[in-house]
DNA sequence: CACGGTAGTCGACACCCTGTCGAGAGCGTC
DNA sequence: GACGCTCTCGACAGGGTGTCGACTACCGTG
């Protein structure tokens, strides 16, 4: 059994995930080991990278890789922190941005774009995750609070339209956001990993849009406030 | 590395996964296999079942059980295999029904019901395969199949709708088709597994179907034919 | 400057799991 | 009764994980 992680934290600044206070010299270790399984990520699956591979990438020992992280997952964690905490502070300015007013289209597609941006940018990680998300209860639970807070953030949005008439009566906003975000996760997994069936990369934010406008407002056209 | 199994071979009756022809004995501990692994994942994840497990629980030793399967991932593949043929069934005997006219909403439901309900009753096999689906790569291309008969349907199912005038233009039935079937696959799973944030098992259908509709038709009571 | 504590390091070990090999046992058939 | 076939498993090789205990390097303190 592997030594219990520290649980991730609720909202806040990332925490750490390493397994001991950093050290001058530990640091750059802990770092080291970080960017190790990054590259090797890019090369091949999470499955076939041995504690052993991330321990020689950075230098060291199997038992001191121990020192630093509880298990291979954890170093996947970790890392996962960093670019979760992206895609959540991007995704959060963009639905700001909307509270102050603009075209309600270009809104949502600025809330879809964010979070398929920040994970573009880091694919290897990306398919990573979506291995670990099968097996590892920490990243379920870490995954879990980033979708229930974009479920929040949208159905209050969903609502919020509603209320001024933007949008008609339907299903509970939260059941829409609910559906309508694991869509979003999914599909945006499916294309990044190159999988069949799937949508061209250009057009996805467009299709997921479009169903997004008619599922909350039942128009490709909302009017603008 | 693990023998190579038969591909999936293409639409028609359900391959054998098998390794073997069957024999008089030897069919009854494939069957036997097979039956231990159903139970297992009723009572713990695969990666916690071991060839071991299976074998004992077949009553055969653990070498005797790679005369009849290449690994561990090949039983769940069998068992998929044969689940998946009872969705694609299901399915489409509901798409055929809907082509006989009726209510359009509760056509679409009952091929969205046909899907959830065949799943509903693997849960665990349902969720074994989404383990499976991270790293094995027959499990994918048959999920892959799978999921391309399923757009293909969809998407002529809208061609067909837009053409007799009751769906607006759009984006391409078949982007269509392929992102409301990822949502389907992902937001059954996350419901059958327990995982959040999702909509209660009872809600889902409802909310699924007015997605469906609204990105289709644009309103929640398209009109029948 | 010695000296004790702490961070850091790793060789060796115990264990578990996979997949294969080769020597057989049972059994129908000529 | 011996050949060939399916079927069976003990024993092995190999690779992975996680831990333990001894060791080193360094840093602050008296």
């Amino acid at each position: 059994m592997a030594a219990p992680l520290s649980a991730a934290s609720g909202p806040g600044p990332a925490s750490s995930r390493s397994r001991r206070a950093r050290r001058p010299s530990g640091d750059d270790r802990e770092r080291a080991i970080l960017a190790t399984a990054e590259r090797l990520l890019e090369q091949r699956p999470l499955a076939e990278i041995s504690v052993d591979d991330l321990a020689r990438g950075a230098g060291i020992s199997r038992p001191t890789f121990y020192f630093y992280f509880a298990s291979k997952d954890a170093v996947v964690l970790a890392l996962l922190d960093r670019v979760v905490a992206e895609a959540r502070a991007l995704r959060a300015e963009a639905v700001r941005g909307s509270a102050l007013g603009g075209d309600v289209r270009e809104n949502w597609r600025a809330a879809l774009g964010a979070v398929r941006d920040t994970f573009r940018a880091h694919r290897a990680l990306t398919a990573a995750a979506t291995q670990l998300l099968a097996h590892s209860p920490e990243v379920r639970t870490l995954w879990a609070q980033v979708m229930e807070g974009f479920v929040t953030e949208t159905a209050a949005a969903i609502e919020a339209e509603r209320a001024r008439g933007a949008a008609p009566a339907g299903p509970p906003a939260r059941d829409l956001a609910v559906v309508l975000n694991w869509m979003n996760e999914r599909v945006v997994q499916v294309t990044l990993a190159g999988q069949q069936p799937a949508v061209a990369e250009e057009d996805l934010i467009d299709v997921l849009l479009t169903v997004w406008l008619r599922a909350i407002y039942g128009t490709d056209d909302p009017t603008g406030r």
